[in-house]
RNA sequence: GUGGUCGUAGCUCAAUGGUUAGAGUCCCAGAUUGUGAUUCUGGUUGUUGCGGGUUCGAAUCCCGUCGAUCACC
């Protein structure tokens, strides 16, 4: 199931498995481009929903696009919006239309459909753009994971055709797999989207709340419907082991706020898992975040630095920790593809899962 | 030296003479999955300066004492 591939974008090739930093609002928090390509990473996120709420396209438009806005030269994905209008939004009311919902900004009153999302995707010029979804909560009705999944459908087609007549020709659009955790709708929705043809699939409505074996099944239940051909995205995923196993499930792509967002509250990825740098135990610690991690924090400063970085609230802190736990998630995916690569993922996965330990909440002291 | 004001958690401060003296901050942990740096959730911490007294009951009232501070000499 776990496979090698190359995606080719007008910005660049992309050697799948392939994890995506996460850059909301043009720009990968506190990360500057030049950092991204010494991590190597190949392909970043960008955002439709806080992007048209601010800066706003006209000042997109006015610097030719978010490659040119930010000055990354590297591939883009846009994300629709429609994941973003459920969960930061206020007051959304749901149209076949598209979304009525108010600014979390300012309350501004906006609107995003298909074609507004697919328009503002066209102007800021990403190389993948997304098709405009219905992400539902969890857990969730049948009847309303199908209605909504019907009109995700509907909208899906929408955003193709919409992309067909007036995208760049650069642009590529994803298709997004919904139907939360019932099993045929999930079924339902891959084939719908395949007969759609769409360059690429992504598995979304996922990491919404549900619990682990959940997530993991709603992309057990899409995977299998889809053609084998086009890359695989699995949306919003995921801790590092939850990567691996997905990977072992056929997904090619991720994309995570979690190790820069968790990097920016001390905590630090290793291959032990999790650890927390502002705990006191770090205090005198002289060793580096990982041993033998060949990033630019671990390769010049302590954890007890770190700590005291974190602690004091110094930019730098949030700073090097996220560029450790980025070059963690980037390197991972180079570890796996060069497993793939000589035949060895299955023992890579087995060592790999069996040594992250998950940092589980210990609640001991509940009642 | 005289007179006034004030001493409460590590810090800044609450608390009609009436449950187990609270809050913020700090500290200690935890959370975070298509973004939240400055966020959220828990938790530890007290001889109410000290010593007496009045009272059923004192951080609170009285006396003494120590300390801080201000004014005057």
């Amino acid at each position: 199931m776990a496979r090698r591939g190359r995606l080719t974008t007008a910005h660049g090739v992309i050697e799948t498995p392939i994890f995506m930093p996460v850059g909301t609002q043009a720009t990968v928090k506190a990360v500057s481009p030049d950092e991204l390509r010494e991590l190597q990473a190949r392909i970043i996120l960008g955002n439709t929903y806080h992007l048209f709420i601010r800066p706003g396209m006209e000042v997109i438009r006015h610097f030719h696009g978010l490659h040119q806005f930010m000055n990354w030269d590297g591939p883009i994905l846009t994300d629709s919006g429609g994941f973003q209008v459920f969960s930061l939004a206020k007051l959304r009311k749901i149209t076949e239309e598209g979304v009525a919902f108010q600014s979390h900004l300012d309350g501004a009153p906006c609107f995003i459909g298909p074609e507004t999302s697919m328009q503002i995707q066209a102007t800021l010029g990403s190389d993948i753009a997304m098709v405009f979804d219905e992400c539902p909560p969890y857990p969730c009705e049948h009847d309303y994971a199908a209605n909504s999944l019907d009109r995700t459908l509907r909208w899906a087609k929408r955003c193709r055709d919409w992309s067909a007549e007036h995208a760049p020709a650069h642009q590529r659009v994803f298709g997004i797999v919904q139907g939360s955790s019932y099993p045929e709708l999930r079924r339902r929705s891959a084939e719908a989207l395949a007969e759609m043809d769409f360059p690429g699939y992504a598995v979304g409505g996922v990491s919404v709340g549900e619990p682990e074996e959940g997530m993991m099944a709603a992309v057990e239940y899409s995977t299998p419907y889809l053609p084998t051909n086009k890359p695989r995205y699995a949306m919003g995923l995921g801790t590092p082991p939850q990567m691996v196993e997905m990977i072992a499930r056929g997904i090619d792509m991720f994309d995570c706020v979690l190790p820069t967002r968790i990097a920016r509250n001390g905590t630090a990825f290793t291959d032990a898992g999790t650890i927390n740098l502002k705990n006191a135990q770090f205090i005198m610690d002289k060793g580096p975040i990982e041993t033998g991690c060949e990033c630019y924090a671990c390769k010049n400063f302590t954890r007890g630095y770190l700590r005291h970085l974190i602690k004091a609230e110094e930019i730098l802190g949030l700073r090097l920790v996220s560029l450790h736990n980025l070059h963690y998630y980037l390197n991972l995916m180079k570890r796996v593809r060069d497993a793939l690569d000589s035949g060895e993922f299955a023992a890579f996965r087995r060592g790999f899962v069996s040594n992250y330990r998950p940092s589980h909440s210990v609640s001991e002291n509940d009642g």
